[in-house]
DNA sequence: ATCCTCCACTGTTCTAGAACTCTGCTGCCC
DNA sequence: GGGCAGCAGAGTTCTAGAACAGTGGAGGAT
Protein backbone atom coordinates (compact mmCIF):
# COMPACT_ATOMS: atom_id res chain seq x y z
CA UNK A 1 0.00 0.00 0.00
CA UNK A 2 2.87 2.07 -0.64
CA UNK A 3 4.18 4.21 -3.99
CA UNK A 4 7.39 4.45 -1.94
CA UNK A 5 10.21 3.44 -4.29
CA UNK A 6 13.98 2.57 -3.33
CA UNK A 7 16.66 4.63 -3.73
CA UNK A 8 18.67 2.40 -5.67
CA UNK A 9 15.73 1.99 -7.96
CA UNK A 10 15.51 5.88 -8.79
CA UNK A 11 19.44 5.96 -9.11
CA UNK A 12 19.17 3.37 -11.23
CA UNK A 13 16.49 4.55 -13.49
CA UNK A 14 18.54 7.84 -13.76
CA UNK A 15 21.08 6.42 -14.97
CA UNK A 16 19.13 4.64 -17.48
CA UNK A 17 18.22 7.94 -18.54
CA UNK A 18 21.49 9.46 -18.93
CA UNK A 19 22.50 6.94 -20.76
CA UNK A 20 19.56 6.66 -23.37
CA UNK A 21 19.35 10.23 -23.55
CA UNK A 22 23.13 10.29 -24.68
CA UNK A 23 24.92 12.44 -21.96
CA UNK A 24 26.92 9.25 -21.23
CA UNK A 25 27.93 8.00 -24.81
CA UNK A 26 28.62 4.41 -25.21
CA UNK A 27 32.05 3.66 -24.05
CA UNK A 28 32.42 6.68 -21.93
CA UNK A 29 33.63 6.44 -18.42
CA UNK A 30 30.82 7.26 -15.34
CA UNK A 31 32.39 9.18 -12.50
CA UNK A 32 34.33 7.28 -9.82
CA UNK A 33 31.53 5.21 -7.47
CA UNK A 34 32.18 7.60 -4.53
CA UNK A 35 31.97 10.79 -7.02
CA UNK A 36 28.14 9.38 -7.97
CA UNK A 37 27.61 8.41 -4.14
CA UNK A 38 28.29 11.82 -3.24
CA UNK A 39 25.99 13.42 -6.19
CA UNK A 40 23.18 11.83 -5.32
CA UNK A 41 23.67 12.02 -1.41
CA UNK A 42 23.15 8.15 -0.73
CA UNK A 43 25.99 5.67 0.58
CA UNK A 44 28.70 3.56 -1.40
CA UNK A 45 26.83 0.10 -0.61
CA UNK A 46 23.21 2.01 -2.30
CA UNK A 47 24.81 3.20 -5.18
CA UNK A 48 26.94 -0.21 -6.07
CA UNK A 49 23.40 -1.50 -5.83
CA UNK A 50 22.04 0.57 -8.42
CA UNK A 51 25.31 -0.27 -10.58
CA UNK A 52 24.64 -3.87 -10.13
CA UNK A 53 21.27 -3.72 -11.70
CA UNK A 54 22.40 -1.56 -14.74
CA UNK A 55 25.26 -4.01 -14.95
CA UNK A 56 22.86 -6.85 -14.87
CA UNK A 57 20.88 -5.45 -17.64
CA UNK A 58 24.08 -4.53 -19.54
CA UNK A 59 24.40 -1.78 -19.56
CA UNK A 60 27.24 -0.78 -18.41
CA UNK A 61 30.84 -2.59 -17.29
CA UNK A 62 32.53 -1.95 -13.87
CA UNK A 63 36.14 -2.87 -13.83
CA UNK A 64 38.50 -3.22 -10.95
CA UNK A 65 40.77 -0.42 -10.70
CA UNK A 66 39.72 1.23 -13.89
CA UNK A 67 36.33 2.45 -13.85
CA UNK A 68 32.84 1.95 -14.68
CA UNK A 69 31.83 1.78 -18.24
CA UNK A 70 29.16 2.77 -20.46
CA UNK A 71 28.71 -0.85 -22.51
CA UNK A 72 28.32 -0.81 -25.94
CA UNK A 73 24.13 -1.38 -26.22
CA UNK A 74 23.90 -4.97 -27.66
CA UNK A 75 20.71 -6.43 -27.55
CA UNK A 76 19.78 -9.77 -26.72
CA UNK A 77 17.76 -12.05 -28.92
CA UNK A 78 16.05 -15.08 -27.49
CA UNK A 79 15.72 -16.86 -30.57
CA UNK A 80 13.29 -19.95 -28.88
CA UNK A 81 10.55 -17.21 -27.85
CA UNK A 82 8.16 -16.70 -30.78
CA UNK A 83 7.89 -12.52 -30.33
CA UNK A 84 8.78 -10.68 -32.92
CA UNK A 85 12.56 -8.68 -32.92
CA UNK A 86 10.47 -5.80 -32.17
CA UNK A 87 7.72 -7.07 -29.61
CA UNK A 88 11.18 -8.52 -28.10
CA UNK A 89 12.78 -5.04 -27.81
CA UNK A 90 9.77 -3.13 -26.55
CA UNK A 91 9.13 -5.15 -23.88
CA UNK A 92 12.34 -4.91 -22.16
CA UNK A 93 11.45 -1.07 -22.20
CA UNK A 94 13.70 0.29 -25.24
CA UNK A 95 12.13 2.83 -27.37
CA UNK A 96 11.38 0.97 -30.57
CA UNK A 97 10.79 3.48 -33.94
CA UNK A 98 10.14 1.90 -37.13
CA UNK A 99 11.06 4.22 -40.10
CA UNK A 100 9.70 3.85 -43.68
CA UNK A 101 12.45 4.60 -45.88
CA UNK A 102 10.57 4.03 -49.15
CA UNK A 103 8.35 1.76 -51.36
CA UNK A 104 8.56 0.31 -54.58
CA UNK A 105 7.27 -2.58 -57.16
CA UNK A 106 10.41 -4.78 -59.17
CA UNK A 107 11.52 -8.04 -60.02
CA UNK A 108 12.35 -10.39 -57.66
CA UNK A 109 15.78 -12.01 -56.66
CA UNK A 110 15.93 -15.77 -57.11
CA UNK A 111 15.37 -16.06 -53.01
CA UNK A 112 12.32 -14.04 -53.09
CA UNK A 113 11.25 -15.26 -56.10
CA UNK A 114 11.54 -18.99 -54.51
CA UNK A 115 10.32 -17.99 -51.03
CA UNK A 116 7.16 -16.20 -52.18
CA UNK A 117 6.21 -19.15 -54.77
CA UNK A 118 6.15 -16.43 -58.08
CA UNK A 119 6.65 -16.95 -61.68
CA UNK A 120 9.45 -15.61 -63.63
CA UNK A 121 8.60 -12.19 -64.56
CA UNK A 122 6.46 -11.56 -61.70
CA UNK A 123 6.97 -8.20 -60.00
CA UNK A 124 6.86 -7.89 -55.90
CA UNK A 125 5.97 -5.06 -53.60
CA UNK A 126 9.19 -3.84 -52.09
CA UNK A 127 8.88 -1.96 -48.53
CA UNK A 128 12.69 -0.70 -47.16
CA UNK A 129 12.28 0.16 -43.50
CA UNK A 130 14.84 0.84 -41.06
CA UNK A 131 14.31 0.18 -37.11
CA UNK A 132 15.71 2.03 -34.54
CA UNK A 133 16.07 1.34 -30.36
CA UNK A 134 16.54 4.75 -28.53
CA UNK A 135 17.20 6.43 -31.17
CA UNK A 136 19.97 4.20 -32.86
CA UNK A 137 19.61 2.59 -36.05
CA UNK A 138 19.61 -0.80 -35.10
CA UNK A 139 18.16 -2.96 -38.23
CA UNK A 140 17.58 -2.45 -41.88
CA UNK A 141 14.45 -4.42 -42.90
CA UNK A 142 13.60 -5.03 -46.59
CA UNK A 143 10.15 -6.47 -47.30
CA UNK A 144 8.78 -8.52 -50.30
CA UNK A 145 5.06 -9.12 -50.96
CA UNK A 146 3.68 -10.69 -53.87
CA UNK A 147 2.30 -8.04 -56.05
CA UNK A 148 -1.34 -8.44 -55.57
CA UNK A 149 -1.21 -8.12 -51.97
CA UNK A 150 1.45 -5.09 -52.38
CA UNK A 151 -1.07 -3.47 -54.38
CA UNK A 152 -3.35 -3.20 -51.47
CA UNK A 153 -0.26 -2.56 -48.62
CA UNK A 154 0.83 0.91 -50.84
CA UNK A 155 -2.58 2.34 -50.45
CA UNK A 156 -2.03 2.37 -46.66
CA UNK A 157 0.25 5.29 -44.88
CA UNK A 158 3.30 2.59 -44.02
CA UNK A 159 4.75 5.24 -42.38
CA UNK A 160 2.40 5.12 -38.88
CA UNK A 161 1.00 1.69 -39.59
CA UNK A 162 2.59 -1.41 -38.76
CA UNK A 163 2.82 -4.15 -41.92
CA UNK A 164 1.20 -6.35 -39.83
CA UNK A 165 -1.73 -4.47 -38.99
CA UNK A 166 -2.15 -3.74 -42.31
CA UNK A 167 -2.01 -7.38 -43.39
CA UNK A 168 -4.90 -8.13 -40.41
CA UNK A 169 -7.33 -5.66 -40.48
CA UNK A 170 -7.05 -4.30 -44.33
CA UNK A 171 -6.55 -7.54 -45.62
CA UNK A 172 -7.72 -9.76 -43.16
CA UNK A 173 -4.47 -11.63 -43.45
CA UNK A 174 -3.31 -13.66 -40.30
CA UNK A 175 0.08 -15.09 -40.40
CA UNK A 176 0.29 -18.23 -38.86
CA UNK A 177 3.59 -19.89 -39.18
CA UNK A 178 6.85 -18.71 -40.16
CA UNK A 179 10.58 -20.10 -40.88
CA UNK A 180 13.63 -17.55 -39.98
CA UNK A 181 17.11 -18.32 -41.17
CA UNK A 182 19.65 -16.48 -39.97
CA UNK A 183 23.46 -15.97 -41.86
CA UNK A 184 26.93 -14.61 -40.82
CA UNK A 185 27.91 -11.93 -43.26
CA UNK A 186 29.49 -8.48 -43.90
CA UNK A 187 27.64 -5.09 -44.89
CA UNK A 188 27.75 -4.17 -47.94
CA UNK A 189 27.57 -0.60 -48.55
CA UNK A 190 24.41 0.30 -49.27
CA UNK A 191 22.97 -1.22 -46.14
CA UNK A 192 25.89 -0.05 -44.42
CA UNK A 193 24.93 3.39 -45.09
CA UNK A 194 21.52 3.03 -44.27
CA UNK A 195 22.59 1.95 -41.07
CA UNK A 196 25.90 4.23 -40.35
CA UNK A 197 28.65 1.54 -40.37
CA UNK A 198 31.80 1.19 -42.35
CA UNK A 199 30.71 -1.59 -45.03
CA UNK A 200 32.37 -4.68 -44.20
CA UNK A 201 31.05 -4.83 -41.10
CA UNK A 202 30.19 -7.55 -39.68
CA UNK A 203 26.37 -8.55 -39.22
CA UNK A 204 23.68 -11.16 -39.08
CA UNK A 205 21.01 -11.40 -42.28
CA UNK A 206 17.69 -12.88 -40.99
CA UNK A 207 15.41 -13.85 -43.73
CA UNK A 208 11.93 -14.89 -42.82
CA UNK A 209 9.25 -16.18 -44.80
CA UNK A 210 5.57 -15.94 -43.64
CA UNK A 211 2.48 -18.16 -44.47
CA UNK A 212 -0.99 -17.63 -44.02
CA UNK A 213 -3.05 -19.84 -42.46
CA UNK A 214 -4.11 -21.27 -46.41
CA UNK A 215 -0.33 -22.00 -46.90
CA UNK A 216 -0.05 -19.05 -49.14
CA UNK A 217 3.60 -17.10 -48.27
CA UNK A 218 2.71 -13.74 -47.87
CA UNK A 219 5.98 -11.79 -46.94
CA UNK A 220 10.04 -12.86 -47.36
CA UNK A 221 11.58 -10.58 -44.47
CA UNK A 222 15.23 -9.69 -44.67
CA UNK A 223 16.84 -7.89 -42.30
CA UNK A 224 20.18 -6.79 -41.63
CA UNK A 225 21.89 -5.83 -38.36
CA UNK A 226 25.24 -5.05 -37.15
CA UNK A 227 26.87 -7.95 -35.10
CA UNK A 228 27.77 -4.94 -32.24
CA UNK A 229 24.42 -3.98 -31.62
CA UNK A 230 22.64 -7.84 -31.52
CA UNK A 231 23.21 -10.96 -30.00
CA UNK A 232 20.93 -14.35 -30.01
CA UNK A 233 20.65 -15.94 -26.54
CA UNK A 234 19.17 -18.97 -25.85
CA UNK A 235 18.64 -21.02 -22.32
CA UNK A 236 19.27 -24.90 -22.11
CA UNK A 237 18.01 -26.65 -19.72
CA UNK A 238 19.03 -30.72 -20.10
CA UNK A 239 17.16 -33.11 -18.47
CA UNK A 240 18.13 -36.48 -17.11
CA UNK A 241 20.25 -37.15 -13.69
CA UNK A 242 19.15 -34.35 -11.05
CA UNK A 243 20.44 -33.86 -7.18
CA UNK B 1 48.74 -12.74 -5.85
CA UNK B 2 46.32 -13.82 -3.42
CA UNK B 3 44.06 -16.97 -2.31
CA UNK B 4 41.90 -14.77 -0.29
CA UNK B 5 38.24 -15.92 -1.09
CA UNK B 6 35.61 -13.14 0.01
CA UNK B 7 33.85 -14.30 2.95
CA UNK B 8 30.36 -13.99 0.83
CA UNK B 9 31.74 -16.66 -1.51
CA UNK B 10 32.85 -18.96 1.22
CA UNK B 11 29.27 -18.98 2.54
CA UNK B 12 27.54 -18.97 -0.81
CA UNK B 13 30.07 -22.22 -0.97
CA UNK B 14 28.81 -23.87 2.22
CA UNK B 15 25.17 -23.57 1.40
CA UNK B 16 25.51 -24.88 -1.78
CA UNK B 17 26.94 -27.56 -0.06
CA UNK B 18 23.93 -28.01 2.13
CA UNK B 19 21.59 -27.96 -0.27
CA UNK B 20 23.13 -30.50 -2.43
CA UNK B 21 24.17 -32.86 -0.01
CA UNK B 22 20.67 -32.90 1.33
CA UNK B 23 20.76 -31.03 4.49
CA UNK B 24 18.69 -28.74 2.93
CA UNK B 25 15.69 -30.11 1.24
CA UNK B 26 13.93 -28.73 -1.91
CA UNK B 27 11.70 -26.28 -0.81
CA UNK B 28 12.86 -26.46 3.04
CA UNK B 29 13.25 -23.16 4.93
CA UNK B 30 16.39 -21.87 5.51
CA UNK B 31 17.32 -19.70 8.95
CA UNK B 32 16.21 -16.59 8.36
CA UNK B 33 18.91 -13.95 7.33
CA UNK B 34 19.41 -12.55 10.81
CA UNK B 35 20.12 -16.36 11.89
CA UNK B 36 22.24 -17.10 9.21
CA UNK B 37 24.26 -13.95 9.62
CA UNK B 38 25.08 -14.79 13.11
CA UNK B 39 25.81 -18.27 12.57
CA UNK B 40 28.22 -17.23 9.51
CA UNK B 41 29.76 -14.34 12.22
CA UNK B 42 28.72 -11.88 9.24
CA UNK B 43 26.70 -8.78 9.22
CA UNK B 44 23.45 -9.16 7.26
CA UNK B 45 24.78 -7.18 4.47
CA UNK B 46 27.65 -9.82 3.67
CA UNK B 47 25.48 -12.69 4.23
CA UNK B 48 22.68 -11.07 1.54
CA UNK B 49 25.70 -11.02 -1.00
CA UNK B 50 26.04 -14.71 -0.75
CA UNK B 51 22.21 -15.29 -0.49
CA UNK B 52 22.12 -13.26 -3.85
CA UNK B 53 24.52 -15.48 -5.29
CA UNK B 54 22.41 -18.28 -4.84
CA UNK B 55 19.26 -16.84 -5.59
CA UNK B 56 20.83 -15.68 -9.10
CA UNK B 57 21.68 -19.09 -9.92
CA UNK B 58 18.30 -20.46 -8.95
CA UNK B 59 18.65 -22.29 -6.21
CA UNK B 60 17.03 -20.46 -3.30
CA UNK B 61 14.18 -17.92 -3.86
CA UNK B 62 13.74 -15.44 -1.34
CA UNK B 63 9.92 -14.51 -0.25
CA UNK B 64 9.43 -10.52 1.76
CA UNK B 65 7.89 -11.47 4.97
CA UNK B 66 8.09 -15.19 4.60
CA UNK B 67 11.46 -16.56 4.17
CA UNK B 68 13.89 -17.87 2.31
CA UNK B 69 13.43 -21.53 0.36
CA UNK B 70 15.17 -24.05 -1.33
CA UNK B 71 14.09 -23.93 -4.79
CA UNK B 72 12.53 -26.95 -6.33
CA UNK B 73 13.85 -27.41 -9.45
CA UNK B 74 11.62 -26.82 -12.43
CA UNK B 75 12.64 -28.33 -15.49
CA UNK B 76 11.26 -26.95 -18.83
CA UNK B 77 10.19 -29.84 -20.63
CA UNK B 78 8.53 -28.40 -23.27
CA UNK B 79 11.62 -26.36 -24.69
CA UNK B 80 12.85 -29.53 -27.02
CA UNK B 81 15.48 -28.00 -28.68
CA UNK B 82 18.05 -29.09 -27.18
CA UNK B 83 20.75 -29.54 -29.55
CA UNK B 84 23.70 -26.95 -29.18
CA UNK B 85 24.11 -24.58 -31.57
CA UNK B 86 27.80 -25.42 -32.77
CA UNK B 87 27.34 -28.93 -31.42
CA UNK B 88 26.22 -32.62 -32.82
CA UNK B 89 26.01 -32.12 -36.69
CA UNK B 90 26.56 -35.68 -36.48
CA UNK B 91 21.98 -36.29 -35.92
CA UNK B 92 22.06 -35.19 -39.48
CA UNK B 93 23.91 -37.74 -40.74
CA UNK B 94 27.27 -36.02 -42.09
CA UNK B 95 30.58 -37.25 -41.40
CA UNK B 96 31.75 -35.74 -38.20
CA UNK B 97 35.54 -35.48 -36.62
CA UNK B 98 36.52 -33.83 -34.05
CA UNK B 99 40.88 -32.93 -34.52
CA UNK B 100 42.21 -31.91 -31.17
CA UNK B 101 44.49 -29.07 -31.53
CA UNK B 102 46.15 -28.22 -28.51
CA UNK B 103 45.50 -27.87 -24.66
CA UNK B 104 47.62 -25.68 -22.22
CA UNK B 105 46.88 -23.32 -18.66
CA UNK B 106 46.83 -20.15 -19.81
CA UNK B 107 45.11 -16.84 -17.54
CA UNK B 108 41.31 -16.21 -18.87
CA UNK B 109 40.87 -12.87 -20.43
CA UNK B 110 37.98 -11.03 -19.08
CA UNK B 111 34.65 -13.13 -20.34
CA UNK B 112 36.13 -16.42 -19.44
CA UNK B 113 36.83 -15.26 -15.89
CA UNK B 114 33.49 -13.86 -15.79
CA UNK B 115 31.39 -16.50 -17.19
CA UNK B 116 33.52 -19.67 -14.97
CA UNK B 117 33.06 -16.61 -11.82
CA UNK B 118 37.37 -16.85 -11.46
CA UNK B 119 39.37 -14.82 -9.39
CA UNK B 120 41.65 -12.48 -11.26
CA UNK B 121 45.22 -14.91 -11.49
CA UNK B 122 43.35 -17.72 -12.09
CA UNK B 123 44.58 -20.09 -14.84
CA UNK B 124 42.56 -22.09 -16.48
CA UNK B 125 42.35 -24.79 -18.84
CA UNK B 126 42.00 -24.47 -22.84
CA UNK B 127 41.39 -26.47 -25.04
CA UNK B 128 41.59 -26.15 -28.78
CA UNK B 129 39.69 -27.95 -31.44
CA UNK B 130 38.75 -28.55 -35.34
CA UNK B 131 35.27 -29.70 -35.96
CA UNK B 132 35.16 -31.37 -39.50
CA UNK B 133 32.26 -32.09 -41.27
CA UNK B 134 33.10 -34.35 -44.54
CA UNK B 135 36.78 -33.59 -44.11
CA UNK B 136 36.24 -30.12 -44.17
CA UNK B 137 36.80 -27.25 -41.60
CA UNK B 138 33.41 -26.62 -39.76
CA UNK B 139 34.23 -24.84 -36.74
CA UNK B 140 37.18 -23.65 -34.60
CA UNK B 141 35.92 -24.27 -30.87
CA UNK B 142 38.45 -23.27 -27.88
CA UNK B 143 37.13 -24.70 -24.42
CA UNK B 144 37.90 -23.03 -21.45
CA UNK B 145 37.85 -25.29 -17.80
CA UNK B 146 38.49 -23.83 -14.18
CA UNK B 147 41.91 -25.09 -13.86
CA UNK B 148 40.68 -27.76 -10.93
CA UNK B 149 38.80 -29.76 -13.58
CA UNK B 150 41.12 -29.10 -16.28
CA UNK B 151 44.08 -30.82 -14.63
CA UNK B 152 41.72 -33.76 -13.96
CA UNK B 153 40.44 -33.17 -17.66
CA UNK B 154 44.27 -32.74 -19.17
CA UNK B 155 45.19 -36.60 -18.32
CA UNK B 156 42.30 -38.10 -20.86
CA UNK B 157 43.40 -38.79 -24.26
CA UNK B 158 41.22 -35.87 -25.53
CA UNK B 159 42.36 -36.84 -28.78
CA UNK B 160 39.73 -39.46 -28.88
CA UNK B 161 37.43 -38.92 -26.16
CA UNK B 162 34.69 -36.29 -26.35
CA UNK B 163 34.90 -33.79 -23.69
CA UNK B 164 31.51 -34.30 -22.44
CA UNK B 165 32.05 -37.80 -21.48
CA UNK B 166 35.53 -37.11 -19.68
CA UNK B 167 33.25 -34.83 -17.49
CA UNK B 168 31.03 -37.32 -17.45
CA UNK B 169 32.23 -40.55 -16.18
CA UNK B 170 35.86 -39.64 -15.00
CA UNK B 171 34.62 -36.46 -13.36
CA UNK B 172 31.05 -37.15 -12.38
CA UNK B 173 29.98 -33.82 -13.64
CA UNK B 174 26.71 -33.22 -15.64
CA UNK B 175 25.72 -30.33 -17.40
CA UNK B 176 22.58 -29.43 -16.49
CA UNK B 177 21.87 -26.19 -17.77
CA UNK B 178 23.94 -23.44 -20.42
CA UNK B 179 23.25 -20.33 -21.74
CA UNK B 180 24.73 -19.97 -25.58
CA UNK B 181 25.01 -16.35 -26.65
CA UNK B 182 25.75 -15.86 -30.18
CA UNK B 183 27.53 -12.95 -32.23
CA UNK B 184 28.07 -11.82 -35.58
CA UNK B 185 31.85 -11.28 -36.23
CA UNK B 186 34.51 -11.05 -38.97
CA UNK B 187 37.73 -13.85 -38.45
CA UNK B 188 40.94 -12.67 -37.55
CA UNK B 189 43.84 -14.34 -38.56
CA UNK B 190 44.16 -16.93 -36.03
CA UNK B 191 40.67 -18.20 -36.94
CA UNK B 192 40.33 -18.05 -40.17
CA UNK B 193 44.02 -20.08 -40.80
CA UNK B 194 42.85 -22.95 -38.68
CA UNK B 195 39.86 -22.56 -40.82
CA UNK B 196 41.21 -22.55 -44.15
CA UNK B 197 39.76 -18.77 -45.12
CA UNK B 198 40.35 -15.19 -45.34
CA UNK B 199 40.85 -12.96 -42.25
CA UNK B 200 37.93 -10.68 -42.34
CA UNK B 201 35.53 -13.86 -43.57
CA UNK B 202 32.24 -13.17 -42.00
CA UNK B 203 31.59 -15.70 -39.17
CA UNK B 204 29.46 -16.55 -36.03
CA UNK B 205 30.55 -16.93 -32.66
CA UNK B 206 28.89 -18.72 -30.28
CA UNK B 207 29.96 -18.33 -26.40
CA UNK B 208 28.09 -20.99 -24.21
CA UNK B 209 28.22 -21.49 -20.51
CA UNK B 210 28.20 -24.71 -18.89
CA UNK B 211 26.97 -25.16 -15.34
CA UNK B 212 26.62 -28.34 -12.97
CA UNK B 213 23.41 -29.27 -11.40
CA UNK B 214 24.95 -27.51 -8.04
CA UNK B 215 25.31 -23.92 -9.98
CA UNK B 216 28.92 -24.16 -10.86
CA UNK B 217 30.19 -22.74 -13.81
CA UNK B 218 32.04 -26.01 -16.13
CA UNK B 219 32.89 -24.64 -19.15
CA UNK B 220 33.26 -21.98 -21.48
CA UNK B 221 32.77 -22.60 -24.94
CA UNK B 222 34.20 -19.91 -27.74
CA UNK B 223 33.20 -21.93 -31.04
CA UNK B 224 33.57 -19.72 -34.64
CA UNK B 225 31.96 -20.54 -37.41
CA UNK B 226 32.07 -18.77 -41.04
CA UNK B 227 29.08 -17.55 -42.07
CA UNK B 228 29.21 -19.29 -45.81
CA UNK B 229 29.35 -22.87 -44.08
CA UNK B 230 26.65 -22.76 -41.57
CA UNK B 231 23.35 -20.93 -40.95
CA UNK B 232 20.74 -20.80 -38.27
CA UNK B 233 16.96 -21.84 -38.77
CA UNK B 234 14.48 -22.29 -36.72
CA UNK B 235 10.20 -22.95 -37.61
CA UNK B 236 7.79 -20.60 -35.65
CA UNK B 237 4.01 -21.64 -34.97
CA UNK B 238 1.48 -18.76 -34.37
CA UNK B 239 -1.28 -20.07 -32.63
CA UNK B 240 -4.42 -18.05 -32.24
CA UNK B 241 -4.71 -14.65 -30.67
CA UNK B 242 -1.22 -12.93 -30.00
CA UNK B 243 0.05 -9.76 -28.95
C1' DA C 1 66.36 4.25 -23.19
C1' DT C 2 64.60 0.68 -20.05
C1' DC C 3 63.10 -1.23 -16.08
C1' DC C 4 61.05 -0.99 -11.68
C1' DT C 5 58.96 0.76 -7.56
C1' DC C 6 55.67 3.53 -5.58
C1' DC C 7 51.45 5.96 -5.41
C1' DA C 8 47.00 7.79 -6.45
C1' DC C 9 42.75 6.40 -7.96
C1' DT C 10 39.46 3.01 -8.94
C1' DG C 11 36.29 -0.76 -7.80
C1' DT C 12 35.38 -4.47 -3.92
C1' DT C 13 34.44 -6.39 0.43
C1' DC C 14 32.91 -5.83 5.08
C1' DT C 15 31.34 -3.92 9.77
C1' DA C 16 27.60 -2.60 13.04
C1' DG C 17 23.93 -1.12 13.22
C1' DA C 18 18.80 1.21 12.26
C1' DA C 19 14.53 1.72 10.19
C1' DC C 20 11.55 0.08 6.85
C1' DT C 21 7.91 -3.20 4.46
C1' DC C 22 5.47 -7.54 3.91
C1' DT C 23 3.14 -11.71 5.65
C1' DG C 24 0.54 -14.61 8.50
C1' DC C 25 -1.20 -15.31 12.86
C1' DT C 26 -3.49 -14.18 17.22
C1' DG C 27 -6.73 -12.35 19.89
C1' DC C 28 -10.03 -8.84 20.69
C1' DC C 29 -14.49 -6.94 19.56
C1' DC C 30 -18.85 -7.24 17.56
C1' DG D 1 -18.54 -17.16 13.96
C1' DG D 2 -16.68 -13.05 11.36
C1' DG D 3 -13.99 -9.27 10.79
C1' DC D 4 -10.27 -6.45 11.92
C1' DA D 5 -6.28 -4.38 14.54
C1' DG D 6 -2.07 -5.40 16.15
C1' DC D 7 2.03 -7.96 16.55
C1' DA D 8 6.02 -10.89 15.73
C1' DG D 9 9.12 -12.36 12.64
C1' DA D 10 10.76 -12.40 8.06
C1' DG D 11 13.05 -10.02 4.08
C1' DT D 12 14.54 -5.11 2.28
C1' DT D 13 16.66 -0.75 2.15
C1' DC D 14 20.02 2.41 3.87
C1' DT D 15 23.75 4.90 6.74
C1' DA D 16 28.71 6.08 7.69
C1' DG D 17 32.38 4.61 7.58
C1' DA D 18 37.01 1.34 7.06
C1' DA D 19 40.09 -1.62 4.93
C1' DC D 20 41.37 -4.45 0.88
C1' DA D 21 42.75 -5.16 -4.06
C1' DG D 22 43.63 -4.15 -9.07
C1' DT D 23 45.48 -0.54 -12.62
C1' DG D 24 48.14 2.49 -14.79
C1' DG D 25 51.09 6.29 -14.70
C1' DA D 26 54.95 9.17 -12.66
C1' DG D 27 59.40 9.34 -11.39
C1' DG D 28 63.61 7.41 -10.01
C1' DA D 29 67.36 3.89 -10.63
C1' DT D 30 70.05 1.54 -13.83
Amino acid sequence: MNGRIPRYLQIAETLRERIRGGALARGARLDSQRALAREFGVTLMTLRQALELLEKDGLIACRHGLGTFVASPSIDYDILHLRTFAGDLSAKGEAVETRFLRSDFRPPDRRVAQGLRLRTGEAVFVLDRLRLVNRHPMSYQRSFLPAGIGREVAKADLAITPLRNVLRFKLGIEVTRARETVFAVTLRSLEARELGCRPGTPAFRSERISWAADGAPIVFDRVFIPGDRFRITRELQYEGARP
